[in-house]
DNA sequence: TTGACATTTAGCCAAACGGCTAAGTATAAA
DNA sequence: TTTATACTTAGCCGTTTGGCTAAATGTCAA
């Protein structure tokens, strides 16, 4: 049971949930802008997304010196419509996706 | 973001996650069912137990001096499809499975 | 090639977690 | 009412986790 048993650990934090709820409505991040969402260190950010990729959940994209994530084809379907009906109204994530508004604005 | 995060927390455990598999296809188990079945003692299996029931993914009901779990009605359809997708074919649930046949023979 | 910038890796630290034993509570049987 | 049984709660202990800073890596610009 680790495949599943991965994705549910990767899933089962805070500022990850956070990650992945942006990437559901987001199509793509940048590191950078993960970094300002969450306010955590660059170095914390990478940790969170290295932990992210390795459940399969999410790959990156290398661009120059930027890197680019984004939910992988295979994210679990039925995941997913769980995860946008109980996060569809949940206050924290709504000004996480207001904020990304701003955030995203500066394009890279 | 709390309800959900907490219901992954609650799945986010080995043992916890193969409580929860074997409740999909078990309708209700004693706690001593699940002590044998994890190997565990009484007490831990207890404060796992608690923890899934705080998360809204069980319920127990006393009978004399046992205690019975089982899912809540309102486990999350969508969870409760991808696990059973995801863990259908798994090894160790699939032996927890033909432990529990023994397990449960003895009726409390 | 050098310098600046974006990200990752290594390593530290406090908090959370999951196991245990021992003690507490509740119920049934003697 | 006492004893045994089933479970829970409290508290300890080693491991994991999530944050940080500092150092390493990789890429672009000057």
């Amino acid at each position: 049971m680790n495949k599943p048993l991965n994705v549910l650990k990767a899933l089962s934090d805070r500022n990850r949930l956070r990650v992945v709820a942006a990437l559901m409505h987001q199509e793509e991040l940048c590191a950078c802008h993960i970094i300002e969402l969450l306010e955590v260190t660059g170095a914390t950010a990478s940790r969170h997304m290295g932990l992210l990729i390795r459940s399969g959940l999410v790959q990156s994209r290398k661009a120059g010196r930027w890197v680019h994530y984004r939910l992988t084809a295979d994210f679990p379907i039925p995941l997913f419509q769980w995860l946008e009906t109980e996060l569809q109204t949940d206050p924290g994530i709504k000004a996480d996706r207001k904020a990304l508004i701003k955030i995203t604005a500066c394009k890279h």
